[in-house]
DNA sequence: AACAAACACGTAATGTCATAACATATCGAT
DNA sequence: ATCGATATGTTATGACATTACGTGTTTGTT
């Protein structure tokens, strides 16, 4: 299955299949320079093309890596996405919890907060690197 | 009540007093700036500090802000500490929740994922910003 | 007291992440 | 064809963090 992805730039689809090809999250540096071959040659390059892809939620910036990923949910983000990142292999899972979004969103309500971005991300150890 | 302080050095003291005093977060740098009057020469001296502060409980880095904040609780942390940051006024709060903390993990131990560090933070605008 | 280990500190250089400023190019609608 | 919006290229700079090395200070042991 194949998803109908918005229309991309060249700089925004060669970012996007290079994020798209990692087996972890990756730099934005470490993209320019997988893309220097294609021509890339300044962070600029990269960040323009990393905004865009985050605009449309094709990609996710994990903040305490400050490091990027290619989306693995197919379907649409409802309320807050858990990032769960496993610091051996890199690898990252993305989960929406129905009851920690709304516990979360009830907190900041009592407290008369209003919530415009929430990050919620967990680091430890995935099953595999746990064999 | 007072708490009782673990022997912190001269640079150690200073870092905090001047993170207890601010009234938003504070970058490594701005902290650097702040302790210039002090004999501050150099962002290792401040970093070193922090991450005596935050081996002790006393301070806590916010992820998405790369920044610091003295703690703001009286209490041991238990669990996931939630942080509340209003990016009008800068002001961070921070909470427990037991329903947020056991869900979050819940959910990790059944795809078998053992967490090491959870980072939660809400970013929004407080009620005294929204008057 | 003499010694050694552990810890704290000072300084310079470097590494890593991100944006500002300015110029040029491409595309689409009128 | 012209115009506005978007995308791109390039250089420089700003912001956050660590490496490497040397010195001083404290503390526990002999
Ligand atoms: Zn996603
Ligand atoms: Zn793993
Ligand atoms: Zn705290
Ligand atoms: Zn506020």
């Amino acid at each position: 299955m194949t998803l109908s992805l918005p229309d991309l730039t060249k700089n925004q689809s060669l970012v996007f299949e290079t994020l798209s090809q990692a087996e972890a999250p990756l730099s934005a540096y470490t993209i320019l320079d997988q893309l220097r071959s294609e021509g890339f040659r300044a962070p600029l390059q990269v960040y323009r093309a990393l905004d865009k892809l985050l605009e449309h939620g094709l990609i996710h910036r994990l903040e305490s890596l400050n490091a990027f990923v290619a989306c693995r949910h197919s379907h649409k983000h409802q309320g807050t996405t858990v990032f769960v990142i496993c610091g051996r292999c890199g690898d990252v899972d993305e989960l929406t919890d129905q009851v920690v979004n709304d516990q979360l969103m009830q907190r900041a309500v009592e407290r008369d907060f209003t919530v415009e971005s929430a990050m919620v991300e967990l680091r430890g150890c995935c099953g595999s690197c746990s064999q």
